[in-house]
Formats: structure tokens, C-alpha cells, sequence
DNA sequence: AGGCTATCTGAATGAGCGTTCAGTCCAGGG
DNA sequence: CCCTGGACTGAACGCTCATTCAGATAGCCT
């Protein structure tokens, strides 16, 4: 259906509406960053897209499809990030250690952890959220089991169950992170990172 | 000022004015962990506790003076239960493994993590959550540290070192309580204590 | 050119909900 | 016995906010 259609005219509000709706959905997960799933108001998202409430409600049915949406697009970037920053270290050392920077919000990706509390508690609420929450946190352990095997297979690491300590680790990075979203005292983002190393190397018994 | 003047009277609804106060701080808690902090409502409350709207305003000026009392209640009530759990058990050993179960909720505690989610979630936006969940980590955390503390001096544990090896496993704790939080079909609270002890025996080098 | 449709807007609508309030009931004190 | 004040109720009030709607604008097809 959609055709590569580039009006070409300078018209002010001519710009294609695939680009509206794209900044649409950057607002709504901006306001969902900073209002939270509960607070976000259409008004919120219409003002920070600079456009009218009628739109957002135009392009996706109610607040509740825009919220959605949002979630998915987080999802999609979810994934393509991951797949390509692992992609791009070599060995199982180094992937480890890269996710370990990548949780920690250190790398380019995966962004704030709070839009992740966030998405957690609306998940005890809306079976919607619930599917994407479990979906993520699926990819994102099959990565680290993943690695640990490779590790496990390449002789890096000890011969540990490698499911059940990515599951360990994974959980480990939502607890640490948690504490970095609620801007807890005793918790940065390289502290995150470290503690977490840490773990990883006494979990899977790396020499140092 | 409260004094105990029982109304010894059999009339209906002259029931002791605190007890009606508390019955409301019930119920607002139990609205919470079926709705949430932002779908909490006002008439929820009322007819959970079987009262009237009105009542719920007389006792706590507001809806969300309401919300901070159920949050004090459980504060208390949480440290109050862990002090007493603790002391029950003898020899760090014991203890750690009884904070384990305790965190999985197999204990009389602590009880449901989804609340524990939904504060977390409700500190992001509210300083008052805020204080109350850091409060609240840092008994946890503390405890925590003093067992391993203890375990430490006393030889059972390997000399590492006693905050670090908290917080790890504290926020393990918190990760892995997420996914039972969430019913991730991946975990059971049989399956969270086991999964905590195992890492904490690796992480403390306990002796099998 | 002349409609047709997709896109977009801002005001109007209406529901939901916190809070207020006028008033009832009752216990205790003068 | 009457008066007072706390406990309590249920009906309004008014505000916030999602959703609807009547139209404005502009590209596109014939």
C-alpha cells in the first residue's frame, strides 16, 4: 500500500504522515519515559509531538493503541540492537563483557531502564504488556545463554548449566538495574556494570 | 489522647473508630496489589472495606494520604516481620537459607512482590515512594550483610567482601522476584529460593 | 477544473472520579 | 434532658481527560 510517495512540495504540514506518525510514537515513548504508562495523557503526547490530540487519536485508535505501538517499537529496537552490537564482538569474553556494558545503559542501546519498570508493572495489569515483557526478557536470556554456551564449549568458562545461570544473570542485571532506575545511592551505571562482571566471572569461574 | 474506651454498647456500626481506620488500611492495600497504586480508586477502597467513600476521606485527608498510610503500614509491618524471622533462626547459614525462602515468599513474611513492584514503579514519580523503597532496601540489604558478615567471622563463608557480595545478592533477589512477580513461566518461588541459594553458595564459596 | 480521499485540527461532549458538604446518628457531659 | 462534637453517609460538584465530530486543507485521479 504505502508507496515511496515523497511529496516533494515545501507545503509546511505536507510532510508525509508516515514521519508524523513516526514522531508520534517518539513522543509517546518520551512521555511514557518521563510520565509513566499511567500518567501519559493524549494531550502529553500530541504536545510533544507538536501536533493536535485529534491526530494522535487518527493515527492510532485511542491512547491505549498508541501506547501499544509504542511498546512494539521499543521491542523491534530492542532486538535489532542487541543482535547488532553482539554481532560486532568477537569471542565469548568479549560478548559477556559488552552485555555487561550494554545493560548498564553504557552502550548505545537498550536505553532507560525505567520504561522497562515501567512496562514490568503495566505487564501485571495488561496481558499485552505481559507478552511483550516475556518476549524480550526471552530474547535477551537466549543471548546470555547463548554466550555462556559458547563460553562453556570454547573452554572460557566452566562447564556450569548455562541455562540456568544465564537465567541467574539475567535476573542479577533487572535487580542491579533496577536500583540504577530509582537512582539509588549506591548504584551507577559503572558499579552496575562491574557488580555484575563480577558475578559473571564467579558464576562461570573465569580465570582472571 | 486515644484512650481505651471500649464502646461496650452492641450497637451496629459503633465499632471502635480505629478499627474501622485500620480495616480501611486493609483494604487500601489490597486494592493496591489487585489494581495498582495508579489504578487505586477511591471508591475501590470504600467498598473493599465496606465503608463509605466519605469515611475513607475523613480518616486520611485524600486518596493519596490513604496511599502513604498503606505504604507506612507495610513498611512496619515488613521490618517488624523480618527482625522477628531472623531471630528465629541460629548460625548464618541457617539464616541465609531462611532469608532465601523468605524472599521467595515461602515464608509468613514479606508477602507479595507485585506490591514491591508497584512502589518501585510509584517511587519514579513520587519522592515519598521513593524514601520508603530506600528505606526499605536498606534493611533488606543490611540484614543481608550481617549474616554474611557473621557467616564471614565465623568461618562458614569464604572472606569476601560483605557489601559487595549484599548487594549482589540483594538485587538478585529483586530481579529474580520480577519474573514471579510477572508469573514468568520460567519461575515458581520453589524455584526462586533455589535458584538465590545456589548463587549465594557459589558466591560465598559455602562448602557443599 | 472538479470532486474524492487521506490527513489534520480545535472545539465540544461526556464519562469517571476525587473531593466537598449538608445532614444523620450516637455517646457523653452538663 | 438537651447540647455538643466526633463518626459516618450519600448525594452533589467540578475538574480532568479520552474520545467524537464538524469541518479545513491539500494532493490525486479523471
Amino acid at each position: 500500500m504505502a508507496k515511496g510517495t515523497i511529496s516533494s512540495s515545501g507545503s509546511l504540514s505536507a510532510k508525509a504522515p508516515e514521519e508524523r506518525r513516526e514522531r508520534i510514537l517518539r513522543a509517546t515513548v518520551d512521555v511514557v519515559r518521563t510520565r509513566g504508562f499511567a500518567g501519559a495523557r493524549v494531550s502529553d503526547i500530541a504536545e510533544a509531538a507538536g501536533t493536535s490530540q485529534g491526530l494522535v487519536l487518527y493515527h492510532f485508535r485511542s491512547l491505549a493503541g498508541a501506547l501499544d505501538a509504542a511498546l512494539t517499537l521499543l521491542e523491534d529496537e530492542f532486538y535489532d540492537d542487541l543482535e547488532r552490537d553482539l554481532q560486532e564482538q568477537v569471542g565469548p569474553i568479549e560478548r559477556l563483557r559488552h552485555m555487561a556494558d550494554l545493560g548498564a545503559g553504557l552502550g548505545p542501546a537498550v536505553g532507560d531502564w525505567r520504561l522497562w519498570l515501567e512496562l514490568w508493572v503495566r505487564a501485571l495489569h495488561d496481558p499485552d504488556a505481559r507478552e511483550t515483557r516475556e518476549s524480550l526478557d526471552r530474547r535477551w536470556r537466549a543471548a546470555l545463554r547463548d554466550v555462556i554456551a559458547e563460553g562453556v564449549a570454547a573452554g572460557d568458562f566452566a562447564p556450569v548449566d548455562a541455562d540456568a545461570a544465564a537465567i541467574r544473570l539475567a535476573c542479577l542485571m533487572d535487580g542491579l538495574a533496577i536500583q540504577l532506575a530509582l537512582d539509588d545511592p549506591d548504584m551507577t551505571t559503572q558499579r552496575l556494570a562491574d557488580l555484575w562482571w563480577e558475578s559473571a566471572v564467579i558464576e562461570l569461574r573465569m580465570q582472571a
